[in-house]
DNA sequence: TATTGTTATACTCTATAACTATA
DNA sequence: TATAGTTATAGAGTATAACAATA
């Protein structure tokens, strides 16, 4: 007995497109040499400098303890500076550089650019409205959206 | 220098999405007694019964040895049937049960009345036609949202 | 003593391989 | 032999605990 009435939960939605879209940036990240969180670190850093790991890590919803491969790996690459700071040297202060934002430049164009194909289903009208709810709602604090 | 021109990525904005709807309904459906996969098991069965374990852990992308534990659990608490093919005692027939259904409903509605919060956000419009885009992409085959 | 960053360890989730029973 | 289901094992990803340097 089928049911059809009602409609699929949102978290179901979302997740399964959030997940589909991330399946789909892989490949095309790692044609760039990004790894996911790389990618991430570099759109994080893009934003402006940042004074600590720590700091970085809470920024990007990872542990602390996870990034710091990333960062290696970033930072032999010239993709980003990380300098101890002359006023506490336990801190790092962390800094794309002009190529890593070249190359995150490129990745994200590539990322969209795949995107696109699954937004130009959609009317002008729509297309415009999806993506400012979800800008919208992306733009909220997380507890907004995952509650108390 | 912040950068402020473009739109994140949509894999960003609806993989944060869903994360925090999903991390929103744990906490509904452990209420209700249920894990994330037992509900999905319980959604799956209800639009029809299934022949066979494979199949429904194909059709929830679930490795079949990942759902046997919670097969064995709401088989136990007497929400779902795990009976024997008489023409073929190899494979399990699977069918929910009415309690499952009765359980299955209650969970939904309050995943969805809690989704609702953030849903108000919206105007009329803008409520419709996300929901609307939604659940079209959501029901394109996995290949058209995450290519090949 | 407290904190930043790092390394080492343990834990959770998931997938793979080996096994049983039916065919 | 091949397949459905189960159990046992191993792997990836992540978090926790212990450590070194600096404050």
């Amino acid at each position: 007995m089928a049911e059809g009435n009602g409609r699929p939960d949102l978290a179901a939605m979302t997740g399964r497109l959030g997940r589909a879209l991330a399946a789909a940036e892989v490949p095309v990240l790692r044609a760039h040499g990004l790894s996911m969180w790389a990618y991430v670190v570099l759109l994080a850093l893009d934003e402006g400098p940042v004074r600590s790991q720590s700091a970085l890590a809470e920024a990007i919803h990872a542990d602390k303890t996870r990034i710091i491969g990333v960062l290696d790996d970033l930072q032999d690459r010239g993709l980003i500076e990380r300098v101890p700071d002359p006023g506490d040297r336990r801190v790092r202060l962390l800094s794309i550089t002009a190529e890593g934002r070249r190359l995150r430049d490129a990745a994200q164009a590539a990322v969209q650019e795949r995107e696109e194909r699954l937004l130009s289903r959609l009317t002008e009208e729509e297309r415009a409205t999806f993506l400012r709810v979800l800008q919208d709602l992306h733009a909220l604090p997380w507890e907004d959206l995952a509650g108390p």
